[in-house]
DNA sequence: TAATATTGCGCAAACGTTGGCGCTAACACT
DNA sequence: AGTGTTAGCGCCAACGTTTGCGCAATATTA
């Protein structure tokens, strides 16, 4: 047996008040390194040395090893982060940025994203920018302040001009659902254009001829994507395109209903409506109750989006069902490894394979 | 006219490299006071003062001013605020832990939040507890960690012994949705019992003597109320209490599919069934779709939550109806009560009423 | 006994901001 | 010339960590 006693200093406890059991409304007295270090009357290299596991590196003794670690624990002691990341420069946290939070699908990305975050110990910042550019860009300036190593960004815009700044200081960035083809970030999506296309397909291989669209926001990627495949399925079958068919600029339930209303009232010839995404699909359902049209039997429907409700639906819905889980996974593996590698050159974009689920929404017509 | 040329320090900027634009690859350089400090060879005070508004109450003279501000708005300074919140002891952040955000009852908190405390000008760092309570009590630590200034929880457990260090530490807390009624932390939630009882009173009125519940997660706050709820209406008309139609343990679609799967099976009597949640509801619809059962002609069924498809169902569903932008709405402005004036005595709870939404799922039965 | 190796730990600077205190220069007034 | 006032700013310590460097003891070896 070897004989370890060496420096043994008395590590006894000095004669320090006690963390003080917080007074009433008084701040809180957070335990510090320091706090440890003059109990025990070492330094605050030392303490910070064992707290961070370093103490076989640095040839601390059991003794004081031991030593630290109770009291730390005792003392409740968590390092503050604020003070770490000023020291090392990371703070562990990436910034989402989401148009709405309400929107179901919005949050199975959010919830993902959180989730995949958490597995590499990284926090989330959020900011709901309410799908508007001027709250988007508020908080990317936000999340800059606050040294977010990373950003998933599911942007409102059409241009990407506020995102300059963010390139160019080398922040790591993914794009989410919606991106911007002709810039080089890296972005993940679902494929809108084969998604559209087959949507459009299988309504032209029921027989229907004049296709109404309820589109989204227009020049954002998605929307844009999703006229281009449906136009390129009509195109297909050599049918027209009829611009005033697509209508509508917003994804949300207001604008499902109301577009529909004044279709119903001005495009009498309309058989089939493809609606871009859940929300509006339920606003055409609103619009379509109202006038008393059934489905299928008066009009046929079709909607991006599948959700969990999509199948008990009074006619249960024929859907482009988007991978929202697979893409909010993808996105944070894209970011963590632009974060972890920052020289390799980043990847390009993902598209994800959407999915028709056929239902029972769209009817077989003979002009 | 005053002569205002007092200093007059010649403002011209020093020959120092410009900031860097960013070699390929390399850190990026952030801005700092002291970068802008020394370009105009002026002290770091002054541009922190100058930033920060304080350029009158310091005497700054309007020169020296407009030079800064113009430098630092040119070199896109943006003040740190890691730095910043360790010398204010500020972080401006809130945390928001959230048992599952796909859950859009919970994403439409989570929003609500959001946007709250965007008009605060604080931030939220999300955390999803995936309903499972170790995963809480690590969040809650890492926020901890990160010293945000006060938390919104929806806590999974049963128990608030995690919650002890936190309110010993004196954090502002407020429970939303779930509480701890022993406990004296602030909550909001949705008057689930009064909820759970107008709903059962509604079957009772049509006819109804068996009725099942497909609960939540049990022990949890809503879920005990509205059995509780369940329970008082029963017993208000002399019905009994069967303890075998409660069953359930989750707020799950799988739950409803299974608990009524098997419902279905023992208990031929039931003619009506309470789902305690949307997603419970839904899955409760697919068991009832896969058995050829009929809404309401075979069974009645009526649900906790009501979300914008709920309409649009094969049968419209009647739902107790929670308001969920309120209560997060609620709960910041709890929260910001308490981080503006810790003094204060924090207040209780508060519940918000709920509402009933007939619809076309509960049957008029004569037994 | 002297030289060398090893053990165990401390010093101090740095990260970027902020704010109390106080200094200097210019002017005003005796 | 001396004293007082004001404008305009700078010094420096502090917030809590981390880490490169180095130093004093003890242990080992020659």
């Amino acid at each position: 047996m070897k004989k370890i006693a060496v420096g043994n200093k008395r590590l006894r406890q000095k004669q320090v008040p006690p963390p003080a059991a917080s007074r009433r409304g008084q701040a809180k007295p957070h335990t510090t390194l320091k706090r440890i270090a003059d109990q025990l009357d070492v330094s605050m290299s030392t303490v910070s040395r064992v707290l961070s596991g370093q103490a076989r590196r640095h040839r601390i003794s059991t003794q004081t090893e031991t030593a630290v670690s109770n009291l730390a624990r005792q003392f409740n002691f968590v390092p503050n982060q604020l003070a770490r990341g000023l020291r090392l420069k990371k703070t562990l946290t990436i910034g989402l940025v989401i148009p709405d939070l309400s929107n179901p699908f919005f949050a199975g990305i959010a919830h993902q994203v959180a989730l995949g975050a958490r597995q590499h110990d990284y926090s989330v910042l959020l900011c709901d920018s309410h799908e508007n550019i001027d709250l988007e860009v508020q908080a990317l300036g936000l999340l800059r302040h606050r040294h977010v190593e990373g950003l998933v960004l599911c942007p409102v815009g059409t241009s990407a001009a506020h995102l300059e700044d963010l390139v160019q200081a080398q922040l790591p960035i993914v794009l989410v659902d919606r991106y911007f083809p002709d810039l080089s970030l890296p972005y993940v999506a679902a494929d809108n254009l084969t998604g559209a296309h087959e949507g459009t397909e299988l309504l032209i291989g029921n027989g229907h001829r004049c296709i109404a669209c309820l589109q989204g926001v227009r020049g954002t990627s998605p929307n844009e994507f999703r006229v281009r495949g449906y136009q390129q399925a009509l195109a297909r079958h050599r049918l027209p395109v009829d611009a005033s068919l697509i209508v509508g600029d917003s994804f949300g339930e207001q604008s499902g209903y109301i577009e529909t209303k004044l279709l119903l009232r001005n495009r009498k010839d309309v058989t089939a409506i493809f609606a871009f995404s859940n929300l509006l699909a339920l606003g055409a359902l609103r619009a379509l109750a109202e006038e008393h049209r059934r489905i299928p039997d008066d009009i046929s429907i079709i909607a991006f989006d599948d959700q969990p409700y999509a199948a008990y639906l009074a006619t249960p819905m024929t859907t482009v069902a988007q991978p929202f889980s697979e893409m909010g996974d993808v996105a944070v593996k894209l970011l963590f490894d632009q974060i972890q590698s920052p020289e390799r050159e980043p990847t390009g974009g993902i598209l994800l394979p959407t999915n028709l689920i056929i239902r029972r929404s769209v009817k077989k017509i003979t002009c």
